[in-house]
DNA sequence: AACTATTTATAAGA
DNA sequence: TTCTTATAAATAGTT
């Protein structure tokens, strides 16, 4: 798509790799916003650049079509989630693990009760606290190299955007 | 990008709107791969179909640019959330919530390191049990109406797949 | 940032 | 859904 075809493979110019960031990224999230119109879906792109500065694109935001992924049920999955947690009581070896994990789901029933009984103004207070203890969770899944995750974020739903909040702004 | 150009609105007839989805997506897809190589970053994209499927893409893994892109520790973010821990404790009414929340917290620790002795085939098991989980925590978030969230569900990491465990699999 | 020769994506049709 | 192909659109190299 250009005076002459590359191969897909890293740009090893850095200058250039930027250059080429720079131009594909705005062409996938023209792409991106002519489909969600074309079809009227909800989607949600976030890159990283080449200097690690984060880059996201959302319709109607990412945060709407981040929080409908998490949600679905997975039928068969859920299945598998029952057969696990048979299987996981069949042995003794990880009985007490089991107990633990229990625990800490009516743990989580009490909460999800207690912030429904209504703490007005300190709802974000203990939502950020339910976040940290969301990423708790999702840390052990990384660890044991599990790859079946996935998470949001905060702040403004974004169109074109490049992304508020870089942790390290680098070069780029 | 046609044998026609044609304006960039909702497509209204159904059938031809869906053709026009899967088209797109999977241009879309190929162009996000094409980016993550050639300039060597990561990407994660999701979107729904007209029927409300989910698909996604991710390189490495829609997981890991995910986790990224919520561990960036955005100042003011960041700082809301130790006010908010530090006004939480002040506030005796959430005392033993607070503590509820902390000794998930040290459970979770736990899991972590059980999990890290090695439990070879029940790796699985346990994934999915922590999944779960998850999706409890993430289950509060939703109920506070707050989308900071994150969570998680299982199975395989994807590359140009359709996602898998579509809520309500409609029609398309 | 602009330009443009070329490659690539895709709308319509089968 | 998959394929074909005329045409629109994206972009690599250049300025």
């Amino acid at each position: 798509m250009g005076r002459r075809k590359i191969p897909i493979t890293r740009v090893k110019n850095d200058n250039t790799r930027q250059v080429t960031f720079s131009k594909r990224r705005t062409g996938l999230f023209k792409k991106a916003n002519e489909l969600s119109i074309l079809c009227g879906v909800k989607i949600a792109i976030v890159v990283f650049s080449p200097g690690d500065k984060p880059y996201s694109f959302g319709h109607p935001s990412v945060d709407v079509v981040a929080e409908q992924f998490l949600q679905q049920e997975p039928d068969c999955e859920s299945k598998k989630v029952q057969k696990g947690v048979k299987n996981l009581k069949k042995i003794d070896k990880f009985g007490d693990l089991l107990k633990h994990l229990e625990e800490e789901q009516k743990k989580s029933a009490m909460l999800d009760e207690a912030i429904k009984q209504g703490m007005g103004t300190q709802l974000n207070n203990y939502h950020y606290s339910l976040a940290q203890l969301g990423l708790k969770v999702k840390n052990h899944l990384r660890d044991v190299e599990c790859a079946e995750t996935m998470m949001l974020f905060s702040e403004e739903a974004v169109e074109f955007s490049p992304s508020p909040k870089p942790k390290k702004q680098k070069t780029m």
